[in-house]
DNA sequence: AAATCGTGGGC
DNA sequence: TGCCCAAGATT
């Protein structure tokens, strides 16, 4: 790594300056917020939720107030909802543990619940200015390429070695400038597809553009098994109520509402005879049943089908709500979209 | 260590 | 269209 490198990223950096929001100051609970709903996430994605949170929550102890249903609420349509309930409870023990006292060093900050290495980096240096450098998606494909590491950024061992690149390059610059500058490269002149070689300020010195392997680096090498999933919502609407069930489960979309489900498999969920598959768990008439929607997951992919019913026998862990309080409860995706398109007349 | 956790945009 | 990927963390 020559010496240059994190100067000649910080000087292109304040040429290509843009502002964040939860940068204006230097609030940790901001930054905290916003490294959160950022992880795995796009700016554009996640920018809408960042002002919901910091109006709605604006420090530390109205997050610790509020109840979980109430954060999942605020998080409906993100995603990879742990993100949620994790800063939530860590929210409290915020509040309530440290009285209100962020953490301000990295190994503080990483024994906290929904906080690993990238996140602590990033609170340490924004926050408070300390020497730990980011390394998320877009530093590993940056180092990946230039010094032309092939070993796959899947394994510990190679991020490990990118992290040890990382902190030997941040340790003459400024924590917070460095970090942001490194992502902001990443994202802007290194991307992973259409990298701007022709105008980078590090082609000279990079393996991948030497070598012409740019496009086939970084190497992954987890491959990704989606499963097949079969599931059916059963709706009951009567007197403008519904029936709804919590979550529990170590799944997917855990602390998420849902209307009563069946999990089927695949020839019980294409065959005309849903209605004795139905029958076997609830006691119910059917009306009608939609037709198939899928649901495509990063590890599944999951086929729909609501079933209107009349006379449910509601069961342990189902509750009747009137429909005009649906807007309450944190619904998955795949539902809160087939309600838009559905007026329960 | 490897699998799992969502959603949406880009091509 | 189907696949890749996105400011990762957890178990």
């Amino acid at each position: 790594m020559p010496k240059q490198f994190g100067q000649i990223l910080v000087k292109w950096a304040k040429e290509n300056f843009r502002e964040l929001p939860w940068k204006e100051d230097n609030d940790p609970y901001k930054i905290w917020i916003s490294e959160i709903i950022l992880q795995q996430t796009r700016i554009s994605q996640g920018l809408p939720y960042y002002l919901k949170f910091v109006k709605k929550y604006p420090d530390v102890f109205a997050l610790a107030k509020a109840p979980e249903n109430e954060v999942l609420k605020l998080w409906e349509g993100l995603g990879y909802y742990s993100r949620a309930r994790n800063l939530h409870h860590t929210s409290k023990v915020i509040a309530f543990e440290f009285n209100g006292r962020f953490p301000n060093t990295y190994e503080e900050l990483l024994k906290l619940k929904g906080i690993g290495p990238y996140t602590a980096a990033a609170i340490a240096s924004f926050a408070f200015g300390k020497s730990h450098p980011v390394v998320d998606g877009n530093v590993l494909r940056l180092i990946s390429r230039y010094f032309g590491i092939e070993n796959s950024i899947d394994e510990g061992q190679t991020k490990k070695y990118i992290e040890a690149i990382c902190e030997s390059a941040i340790r003459d610059q400024d924590p917070a400038i460095f970090n942001q500058a490194i992502m902001d490269f990443g994202s802007q002149i290194c991307s992973p597809k259409k990298s701007k070689c022709e105008n980078c300020v590090f082609q000279s010195n990079c393996v991948a553009f030497d070598k012409q392997m740019v496009s086939t680096l970084p190497k992954r090498t987890k491959k990704i098994r989606k499963r097949e999933r079969y599931f059916l919502f059963v709706i009951e609407h009567k007197d403008g109520k519904v029936i709804i069930e919590k979550r529990i489960a170590e799944d997917i979309w855990k602390g998420l509402y849902q209307f009563p489900l069946i999990e089927t498999t695949k020839v019980n969920f294409d065959s005309n005879g849903l209605k004795e598959i139905i029958d076997q768990k609830y006691d119910v008439e059917i009306e009608t049943i939609s037709q198939s929607i899928t649901n495509v997951l990063t590890h599944q992919t999951i086929r729909v089908k609501f079933v209107f019913t009349k006379n449910f026998k509601i069961g342990k862990g189902q509750k009747r709500i009137k429909t005009a309080s649906i807007y309450k409860y944190a619904f998955p995706r795949v539902i809160t979209r087939f309600l838009d398109e559905l007026s329960w007349d």
